[in-house]
DNA sequence: GCCCACTACTCGGTGATACCGTATAGTGGT
DNA sequence: ACCACTATACGGTATCACCGAGTAGTGGGC
């Protein structure tokens, strides 16, 4: 699949978010859980953007434990506001998506004049 | 509903594509179409620096013909390059949006633990 | 005749986001 | 000593939707 960035532009963090929920967890693995899901361009660089934004805006709590494989690894964990941003989102996404996904039902109902 | 605008980078330009694959139309026109979808905080400038794009780079052909309700209109229909531009952009949108729903279906499977 | 509302398009500048490249650093295998 | 893998940080870039102000044409109320 080519080119995603733009379309991953105001999601990718939410989908960050979500991993987050599921368990505590850090950079290194949510980007190859990211490669897992499906979005296999997205870079360690840009989870950890993401991460540090989050972290800015006090969405998580972060936690540093020793790794035994490598460097110390950032653990983080979504607080109450993390929690009420990732309810905000997928609300965000329901709306969005099926707005786009009627404007293409629409479009294929026509039987393609 | 509030700020879409993050979530809606690199969908919106395909709306637009979408609408005017449906019948030659103007930007306008277009704008009010998008707000009746929902997408009711999206602006006519925004929907104006979309279109201006989509003709620099050679995706739609433009007709200028007079209103007689007001200035002239510049009416916009597709051309190859705008239907090839169109389908990558839905092929792109079911790859991204199917993945997107896996990751939050998978969540509510668990039955909120 | 004059202002105003609606229609219709343009353009320079802003803010947010994902990406790129590079640097740093710990562990273990050869 | 070198390399691969693990793990994080950071300055700079491109793109996109948005904002604000400006320009114009038509028609209605006063």
């Amino acid at each position: 699949m080519d080119d995603l960035t733009e379309m991953l532009k105001g999601t990718l963090e939410g989908c960050v978010l979500e991993i987050i929920s599921g368990e505590e967890t850090y950079g290194y693995a949510i980007t190859r859980r990211l490669h897992e899901l499906g979005f296999t361009d997205v870079i360690e660089g840009t989870v950890y953007t993401i991460l540090l934004r989050l972290e800015r805006n006090g969405l998580v709590q972060v936690t540093k434990r020793p790794s035994g494989v490598g460097p110390p690894r950032k653990f983080y964990a979504l607080n109450d506001a993390g929690r009420g941003e990732l309810a905000a989102f997928w609300t965000k996404w329901q709306y969005v998506s099926s707005r786009i996904d009627k404007l293409r039902i629409d479009k294929l109902k026509e039987g393609g004049r």
